[in-house]
DNA sequence: AACACTATTGTC
DNA sequence: ACAATAGTGTTC
């Protein structure tokens, strides 16, 4: 029996890596449909939302076992073409399921059905009576001063220009309209900020920079904006972003999840008199709707967002930044295992449009592609005014007496500095009070239960916690296995190094960055503030405060512990060391006076040391690539993980046993499976995880590889029984 | 993944 | 005898 209805192939949010088709509703002509609306279908016995990828004559299914898709959802398309391809390579790039790579390029509310209608956007204003107010009434309440005078002055504010400029702000404004003091409103139209600009001149590095960018808006071309910290990299941004949309078009910029340093948003909200789309973890489902629609529509044209920003649909998309390339968190790692920049980079090679990937420390692989040609680099080597680059002194402290962590030359130089007014910031990256419990008298250690890892010590709320699991425990008063009350805690977190501070230095207040202190929403962001006020001198933190943040009031950095980089099980360790040590290093100082840089280590000898300390970053990143390419790994060969963890370890290494057989019958002699191998950790939350590396110098010959293996692995019970992933690209390698 | 169906073990 | 539950199969 031939029938002419036409059939819907729909992309289907469930893991299976194949597209599904449905028939018409009834009544709909199938024809008029066009790829990228939504549809509602029945999906086994659950109701689902589909994205439609095209009308087909005919169905390679019995048409009998076709059902018929319950509901159009949208009158327009949702995703253009352009993003489709982009989806499509994603998938296919990261041997992912595609319905699921759909799904993420949509927000949670059009995932689950709901209208893709700008309903406008709220605004807030400042009622008579809260325009009658004084600073008086809110000694105790400065926040809620800060933004009733912000709607008094501008009259009215939308919740997009909140969004971007404050954090938290809704509780705050909450507060306010209790008392009647400001009340909102929804208006169709977008805002548009006022307030005069001041445009500081460029450099001629800078201004050089542009000139090259511009001069590429009409294709695409991969630039890396190589710019030591302090160089004005924001400010070349900034500048290619007025050009851009005033040529009409749209601006990305995607930045790392650091609170997606509002300092940056601000300085965009400064200089731009357009509504900005802000995307980040901290909106809630309609916000980021909101923001999406409006970045389809085009009226806002910038969008400023992390890593899931670059899936958002664009009317008229002109350029893409991408900020601290070289940050780990732009890949995603879980799920959909995308590099926010790489796909970023396609994006812009789709839509022939230049993509700027800016750093202070380039990744290797960027570096890697400056190499080969296919990026253009431009460097900026200039602090702004003049200001000298900070100078990283290794500070041996092999025989030197070591308390709590701190060596003590490096006290002395930390009294030297507060004495002199300068504000002190010391980077440890481990948090709580000591990473482990070892009892004396017998031996015994805390460890955890479900990980192979040691209970970290948090002394002031007196637990055992894991990192990993996140198990706690209450801390025992005496040793479990013999009784001694001899519980020593061993080594150094932020919080041990704190207590030694304060007491060090009682006439100097302390400040401790880390997720223990910052756990609640804005805390951060105030005791960022306080720091900048100088209300604190001494400042100690995690990895925390080496993003984005900036104190010019710092004259001293003492690096703790980053030379355990030097050790790292991973390939990509001495590279992230070093980001690191810069990273921190650029957060001190202001262009008069460079802060000084002292890093602890028990290794001032090691050659790769001296030389990221003497010469520099580039120069020690030619060695580390001349290292990978002896080695054979990224970025000279292409890597792909498969992890796997179950509850017996038999299972783990039998599944990927079974995936590096399959690999290696495809035949393919290009490419290398290695392993398995037990992860580091081999056991964590009580299961068992091992990883096999696949390996080749030839990118094309993994991927068919990988996809012929994937074939036949996923149908395989002992696939069902084991939760693995497999990862194209991984940024760690456990 | 989410859900349902089937075989299996545990409990009164 | 029945229920909690581990193992399997299915999704147009």
């Amino acid at each position: 029996m031939t029938s002419f209805q036409p059939v819907l192939r729909l992309f289907v949010p469930c893991p299976l890596r194949k597209t599904f088709d449905y028939l018409p509703p009834a009544d709909v002509e199938a024809y008029a449909l066009a790829p990228g609306v939504r549809l509602k279908i029945p999906f086994g016995r659950r109701k689902l939302v589909g994205v439609l990828l095209e009308v087909v004559a005919d169905s390679e299914v019995d048409r009998a076992a076709l059902k018929p898709a319950i509901e159009v959802l949208d009158s327009e398309p949702l995703l253009d073409a352009q993003l489709f391809q982009l989806l499509d390579w994603a998938s296919r790039y990261y041997h992912h399921p595609v319905g699921e790579v759909y799904q993420a390029a949509l927000p949670v509310l059009l995932r689950q059905g709901e209208a893709a209608e700008f309903k406008g956007a709220v605004f807030w204003r400042a009622t008579a009576e809260g325009c009658e107010l004084s600073e008086e009434r809110f000694k105790r309440a400065p926040k809620q001063w800060q933004v009733l005078q912000w709607l008094r002055r501008a009259g009215q504010v939308s919740e997009f220009e909140l969004n971007a400029a404050l954090e938290n702000w809704r509780p705050v404004v909450k507060r306010l309209a209790e008392q009647g003091w400001v009340v909102s409103e929804r208006l169709p139209q977008m805002p548009v900020t006022r307030a005069p600009v001041e445009r500081p001149a460029l450099n001629h590095e800078q201004a050089q920079a542009v000139t090259e960018i511009s001069a590429g808006l009409a294709g695409f071309h991969p630039f890396l904006l190589n710019g030591i910290t302090g160089s004005g990299k924001t400010e070349v941004y900034l500048t290619l972003t007025e050009q851009v949309i005033a040529s009409g078009r749209q601006v990305l910029v995607l930045v790392p999840e650091i609170g997606l340093t509002p300092q940056l948003v601000e300085r965009f909200q400064a200089r731009l008199h357009v509504p900005i789309a802000v995307l980040h973890s901290g909106l809630n489902d309609q916000e980021r709707l909101d923001a999406w629609l409006i970045a389809r529509a085009g009226t806002a044209p910038l969008v400023i967002g992390t890593r899931s920003a670059v899936l958002t649909p664009f009317k008229d998309l002109g350029l893409v930044i991408v900020d601290e390339e070289h940050d780990a968190s732009f890949k995603q790692q879980e799920g959909f295992r995308y590099s926010g920049r790489d796909v970023a980079v396609m994006r812009a090679r789709l839509g022939k449009i230049p993509v700027v990937l800016g750093s202070a420390t380039p990744s290797l692989e960027t570096l890697y592609n400056v190499a080969q040609g296919r990026y253009r680099e431009l460097r900026l080597t200039q602090r702004a005014g003049n200001a000298v680059p900070p100078k990283i002194h290794a500070l041996d402290v092999r025989h030197q007496p070591i308390q709590e962590g701190v060596s003590r030359p490096l006290i002395q130089l930390m009294r030297q500095h507060l004495e002199a007014n300068g504000q002190v910031l010391l980077f440890l990256n481990r948090r709580g009070f000591a990473p482990a419990l070892l009892c004396h008298d017998c031996g015994w250690s805390a460890e955890c239960k479900r990980c192979d890892t040691h209970m970290v010590l948090h002394q002031a709320d007196r637990r055992l916690r894991c990192h990993h699991c996140l198990r706690e425990i209450p801390l025992m008063p005496a040793c479990p296995a013999c009784g001694s009350a001899e519980l020593r805690a061993v080594g150094h977190g932020t919080e041990r190094i704190e207590e030694l501070l304060k007491e060090q230095f009682p006439e100097y207040p302390v400040c401790r960055l880390d997720r223990d202190t910052t756990r609640r929403k804005g805390s951060l962001d105030r005791m960022l503030d306080e720091v900048r006020q100088g209300k604190y001198r001494i400042l100690i933190g995690t990895q925390m405060i080496a993003k984005g943040h900036h104190f010019p009031d710092v004259t001293l950095v003492g690096i703790l512990n980053a030379e355990q980089g030097l050790y790292s099980a991973d390939f990509r360790g001495l590279e992230r060391m070093a980001q690191q040590i810069l990273q921190v290093a650029g957060r001190a100082g202001r262009m008069e006076r460079p802060g000084t840089v002292v890093m602890q280590t028990h290794h001032p000898d090691h050659p790769l040391l001296q030389e990221l300390l003497g010469a520099g970053y580039m120069q020690f990143a030619q060695t580390l690539l001349a290292e990978r390419r002896q080695a054979e790994l990224p970025p000279y060969t292409a890597i792909a993980l498969f992890r796997a963890e179950a509850s017996r370890k038999e299972l783990t290494l039998s599944f990927l046993e079974q995936v590096r057989d399959a690999l290696r019958a495809t035949g393919i002699a290009e490419v290398l499976a290695l392993g398995p191998v037990m992860a580091p950790m081999e056991r964590r939350a009580g299961r068992y995880r091992a990883q096999l590396l696949v390996q080749s110098d030839k990118r094309s010959a993994l991927h068919e590889a990988l996809d012929l293996a994937l074939r036949e692995v996923e149908g395989s019970a002992l696939g069902r029984k084991v939760r693995w992933s497999l990862d194209v690209d991984p940024v760690e390698t456990f």
